[in-house]
DNA sequence: GCCAACGTTGGC
DNA sequence: GCCAACGTTGGC
């Protein structure tokens, strides 16, 4: 099993908004860069855990886990001419851009903001953390996956220790795919 | 809104 | 194939 982080922009597409999607799934499209594509198009399989990460907000951070439910599968959105990545250069016949099947396993209730992931010695190479990285679909070890994992967990964070709300619903449905 | 970093494009 | 121009990303 392998471990991926997202980048997403909340504006566009939250965490909430796949919280709110049917069976808490949803098609991860719009991917428009070779490296990240090809992760999605040959290393991403079901089962695979995703770091889910909310970009171009503040704070920026990890706001929950996610699995992979589908493999790569091409992405109709790259021929809609009515569609913000609409790539005049893909086609249903060859379509260039590949998209994946993700369901949400968990939104913490502590968002893991990059401040703490740049404290944690254990996480210096992570790839979100090297300067000038962009890739939105990024490959993450299985040891930082574990401590972002337990820093969403420890109190340690910073910023307000506010007392727990409600604890976070914890979503762990089993069927597998959609539809 | 600024701007550094990076990917892509296209002329040559 | 080089590389300057340009567009985008994304933290701040």
């Amino acid at each position: 099993m392998r471990y991926w982080l997202l980048k997403t922009e909340p504006e566009g597409f939250s965490i909430d908004d796949l919280a709110a999607s049917p069976r808490q799934t949803t098609c991860w499209d719009g991917v428009r860069n070779y490296q990240a594509r090809n992760s999605l198009r040959d290393d991403f399989r079901p089962g695979d855990k995703v770091l889910f990460y909310h970009s171009s907000i503040v704070p920026a951070a990890v706001v929950g886990l996610a699995e992979v439910v589908r493999e790569g599968y091409p992405d109709p959105t790259a021929w809609d001419p009515d569609h913000k990545h609409f790539d005049p250069g893909a086609t249903a016949e060859n379509a260039r851009w590949v998209m994946v099947d993700i369901r949400l396993v968990e939104k913490f209730d502590q968002p893991v903001t990059l401040d703490v992931l740049r404290a944690e010695p254990k996480l210096a190479k992570m790839e979100l953390l090297r300067r000038g990285s962009r890739l939105s679909v990024q490959p993450v070890t299985p040891e930082e996956f574990k401590i972002v994992e337990r820093l969403a967990k420890s109190s340690t964070s910073v910023g307000k220790e506010s007392p727990k709300s409600a604890p976070a619903p914890k979503i762990a449905k089993k069927p597998s795919t959609l539809s």
